[in-house]
RNA sequence: GGGCGCGUAGUCUAGUGGUUAUGACGUCACCCUGACACGGUGAAGGUCGCCAGUUCGAAUCUGGCCGCGCCCA
């Protein structure tokens, strides 16, 4: 750290922000610290008040003010100050070593931020504290999308609410009504942002339709356009007609529906009897029909083809064609041809160019208005005109019968409206030139997606990908850049907005009415966030992004897009890393979703749970990656272990002698107190993975190993067996290196917690003795600080199970937690034997057993204790002498052995694993036979001593 | 209809060829033991969806079936 300061237990940076703090390298007692609420009566504080001796006082102990339970309001909004007016998060300008960049995926302005964006959240701040704290330059770049249509289409039905139908504003008051609106949620959307403790540069905040914005947005049209790449043209499109306007083929979702099926006989031109019979959904549309078309094979109807039948209605004469696009199989095996309201009837009409012109027969809204429409229908709308027209059929002798159908309809995801396919002139982008690199970057694993199993739906789509349609019929958006000349009838596409025709040079120019689809903006945020088109330092120093983290819904809306738009404009992918996070579900197992309802403010949670409560919650227990419940058991579980985490601050603290230096890794050698050397190679392996987990996008698993060292390593374990050498009562040396232990361990597990729950670790790193001002950006400590030491894992795990073999025999003896028995042990080895000699005192304290007597191999087991048989040996404890003697258990622990043991000689008397397998498994397992045998055994002469024959 | 993915204790989940199948929540019993009852200790709970196959050996690999989810038509 550059200075050396803290000390100051808890400076409240309102006051005392972190670099005015004086340099006080005070002992670490907490002063000041509010009152949270009534101490209960009972606890240590009590105790210590009313018994003689408090623990501790006589090796110097400090009473720690902290309360038992930490409250997240109190401390949250204290340090995002203080990380803010440290400037912690603005990312260097001209930073040596490595970059880590990253950018928040604009949440939409529509509306406010979801559970979901949390989530993404906690794992992009954990990804950029990790990386700040080991010392990468790094920056995560805050903004909000304006999200064209869909912020529209909100306002548009909360005016309706109010009475305003948007389409009847002018193009500037609409535009000012969306704008107010996103300045709302925008203000509201950074409001959460702050509360969530992220840490993100907000120096480089931006907006997607803010000047940076619209000039990227100009210079990437501009540059597609001259390639070719960008294309105005009359095109079948997905048409909305409630909100009138094209849509892309993303926006339009395909939902099962049941429809009737009209079966419509059109008779023959020529007067002959009958004629032919169309099966159809959309017998409104048949005033556009331009022919009928069977298969080409269909026996049935070999010689219609080239006859002529009236449309029915409409009285108009089609002929009859073969095409091969026709499914004889489906309804009578003839379609009606309307190659303005449906795409495949398009493609067999373009085929067939001696048709008759198609006839446009809705208007924007589908309304029935087409000159071919007769005076009957005219004015309907799409589900009226149906409704007549069969009507109208059915009075004319031509509607055949109906049947119900199910059949899939395109339904437009902003408004629910059913797709009309419409023919008319658009802007469009021509994707598969663009795809191509994209999709070789992802081959080449330039670009990784994680989980990897989404890889194969990434190239299928964009392996299939289709032209998109980039222009939008609403008000909000950006202007599409071009200049149509009433003149000559060209188009000027240029940088700047032009005065005049760039062909003919008149001066009579009409902008273009349209705006552009918002991802055509969002697809550069990468870089265009980065000062792009200008060559910025930024740019240089921080593009390529590191990572982008997303849910996986936007896979093709967006980071597909950005892949394209990166490899086009910056000539290099915009990340190497795409992490894809899960849908959270509600207690019910339903989707979180915005149109059911089910997802909690976040600020609401922040404030009655805290951030970090929140954050911790979105990584653990349920894999980030998969989509999983999230509710208040969730919320619990990471409350209740931020408190552990706290609590084992407090009970560090008072461990802590005044004028302690920032914690160091501790002197430690093998003569050293095995619980110290055993949590030190347990947090060394700990660190490991969770460096490992992060750098492989596993930040559950991280979470996960965090949780389970901290809490029962290190919580339950470590600290419950050095309470006895913290008490002063295995003399100086040992206190002071277990104070050491301690206060090292607690400390570097703040540090790796801190990603995960920024808050809490922040407040309580200061609480300690630390070295530098915030926690935020303190070091991420190496792991080869602390030894490995298998030796001493393995020994300490003999300590433990012994505990627990005791613990489990006092539970089932039914031994009154008053009671010390006498135990004894007869280890199964000498490496156990000496481990035990050593450990004795700790075994019987934890144990809560009056002595612990090492029985030798030939010593008889002692009349009529209860014995377990485990492999490290055998355990005895002295029965109540009221209990019965209770051999369940051993009776249970037999059969469970007695089968495996079973399993294990069916597999040695088999001549195929003797001769197949490798030795040293048959070793491995004549060892593990042998063991359960000799196991089974001694339980036998247990149950006999204790006088109750062995079953079977 | 096509594609992709997933089925492990009541719930969620770890585990890509040999482990007495991991952990969390929930459940049961005992316990307010010098930080934590948002806690401690211990326990119960699983034919790893079903059926075949490969293999000396399958939760793990292959095929089929059943169920669920997502994406695309």
């Amino acid at each position: 750290m550059v200075r050396d300061r803290g000390g100051d237990p808890r400076p409240d940076p309102r006051r005392d922000p972190p670099d005015r703090v004086p340099p006080a390298r005070g002992h670490a007692r907490l002063l000041g610290a509010p009152d949270h609420g009534p101490h209960r009566a009972r606890g240590a504080g009590a105790r210590r008040a009313a018994g003689p001796r408090a623990p501790g006082e006589a090796v110097g102990l400090t009473e720690s003010t902290l309360p038992p339970r930490f409250d997240p309001k109190a401390i949250e909004a204290r340090w995002q100050e203080a990380w803010a007016r440290s400037d912690a998060f603005r990312a260097p300008a001209h930073p040596p070593g490595a970059r880590f960049s990253m950018v928040l995926p604009p949440p939409n302005v529509t509306g406010v931020l979801t559970l979901g964006h949390v989530l993404g959240g906690a794992v992009m701040d954990a990804l950029a504290r990790w990386h700040r704290m080991r010392g990468d330059a790094t920056l995560w770049v805050p903004g909000v999308d304006h999200a064209g249509l869909a912020t529209y289409v909100e306002v548009r039905r909360r005016l309706a609410k109010e009475g305003v139908r948007i389409e009847e504003l002018t193009r500037e008051e609409a535009i000012a009504a969306v704008d107010r609106w996103r300045q709302d949620h925008e203000r509201r959307i950074v409001e959460q942002l702050h509360a969530g403790g992220f840490s993100l540069d907000w120096s480089r905040y931006r907006y997607t339709m803010d000047a940076g914005s619209l000039r990227a947005t100009r210079t990437a049209f501009v540059a597609l356009y001259q390639d070719g790449l960008v294309y105005r043209g009359e095109r079948m499109v997905n048409w909305d007609p409630v909100l009138r306007t094209a849509v892309s083929d993303l926006e339009v979702q395909s939902v099962e529906e049941e429809a009737t099926l009209a079966y419509v006989r059109y008779p023959w031109a020529d007067g002959t009897l009958g004629g032919m019979e169309v099966a159809t959904v959309r017998p409104e549309t048949m005033f556009g029909d331009v022919a009928i078309a069977v298969h080409p094979d269909d026996a049935r109807y070999a010689d219609a083809v080239g006859r002529y039948v009236i449309v029915p209605l409409a009285h108009r004469r089609v002929p009859v064609i073969a095409d091969a696009a026709v499914d004889p199989t489906f309804g009578a095996g003839a379609l009606k041809i309307t190659p303005r309201h449906d795409p495949v009837d398009r493609e067999i009409a373009l085929r067939h160019p001696d048709l008759a012109s198609p006839v446009e027969i809705f208007d924007e809204s589908a309304r029935l208005t087409g000159s071919g429409v007769p005076a009957e229908f005219r004015g309907l709308d799409r589900a009226t005109a149906r409704t007549r027209t069969l009507e109208a059929l059915e009075r004319d002798g031509l509607l055949v019968r109906t049947e119900r159908y199910r059949h899939s309809v395109g339904r437009s995801e902003r408004s629910n409206a059913v797709i009309e396919p419409r023919l008319s002139m658009q802007w469009f982008v021509r994707m598969a030139p663009l795809a191509a690199p994209a999709i070789a970057g992802v081959r080449s694993g330039e670009i990784r997606l994680h989980p990897e199993r989404w890889t194969p739906t990434f190239f299928r789509w964009m392996e299939g990908i289709q032209d998109w349609c980039i222009s939008r019929q609403v008000p909000w958006g950006h202007p599409i850049p071009v200049a149509h000349c009433r003149a000559c009838g060209q188009d000027t596409v240029t940088l700047e907005p032009p005065s005049q025709c760039a062909h003919c040079g008149s001066r009579d120019l009409a902008p273009d009415p349209d705006v552009l689809d918002t991802w055509m903006t969002s697809w550069m945020w990468p870089f265009a966030t980065l000062g792009w088109p200008e060559k910025t330092e930024d740019l240089a120093e921080y593009y390529p992004t590191s990572v982008l983290v997303t849910g996986r819904d936007i896979v093709f809306f967006w980071v597909a897009r950005m892949m394209m738009a990166g490899y086009r404009f910056t000539g290099r992918a915009p990340f190497s890393d795409v992490y894809f996070t899960g849908m959270l579900q509600d207690d019910q197992g339903r989707k979180m979703s915005k149109s059911l309802g089910n997802s909690p403010d976040p600020i609401d949670v922040i404030a009655e749970r805290g951030a970090d409560a929140l954050r911790f919650a979105m990584l653990f227990p349920n894999p980030v990656s998969e989509d999983g419940p999230f509710g208040a058991p969730t919320l619990d579980g990471a409350r209740n272990f931020l408190t552990k985490v706290w609590n084992l601050v407090r009970f560090t603290l008072p461990h802590v002698p005044p004028g302690a230096p920032p914690p160091a890794p501790p002197e430690i050698s093998t003569s050293s107190a095995l619980e110290n050397r055993w949590i030190l190679a347990r947090y060394r392996r700990a660190a490991e993975e969770i460096d490992h987990a992060l750098a492989g996008f596993e930040p559950t698993r991280a979470v996960t190993v965090l949780h389970g060292f901290v809490w029962h390593d290190l919580a339950d374990r470590y600290v419950e067996v050095a309470k006895e050498a913290l008490g002063g009562r295995r003399g100086d040396p040992v206190l002071r290196e277990t104070r050491a232990t301690l206060l090292f361990v607690v400390e570097r597990s703040l540090r790796r917690l801190h990603p995960f729950a920024p808050h809490v670790t922040e407040e309580l790193w200061h609480a300690l003795p630390h070295d530098g001002d915030l926690l935020a950006t303190a070091r991420w400590t190496p792991t080869d600080e602390a030894p490995a030491d298998p030796e001493a894992e393995v020994a300490m795990e003999s300590v433990l199970e012994t505990i627990r073999l005791l613990r489990n025999l006092r539970a089932e003896e039914q031994v009154p937690s008053s009671a010390t028995p006498p135990a004894w042990v007869r280890p199964a080895g000498p490496e156990i034997a000496d481990v035990l000699a050593r450990e004795q005192a700790t075994v019987a304290r934890l144990a809560r057993v009056t002595s612990l007597t090492l029985l030798g191999a030939t010593d008889p087991a002692p009349a009529g204790a209860a014995g377990r048989v485990a492999p490290l040996g055998e355990c005895y404890l002295e029965r109540p002498t009221a209990a019965p003697a209770a051999s369940e258990a051993l009776l249970r622990e037999r059969a469970k052995l007695t089968a495996l043991l079973e399993k294990e000689r069916a597999r040695l008397a088999d001549a195929g694993f003797r001769a197949r397998a490798p030795s040293s498994v048959v070793a491995e397992v004549e060892e593990k036979a042998r063991d359960l045998a000799e196991r089974v055994r001694r339980i036998d002469d247990h149950l006999r001593a204790a006088g109750s024959p062995p079953a079977g």
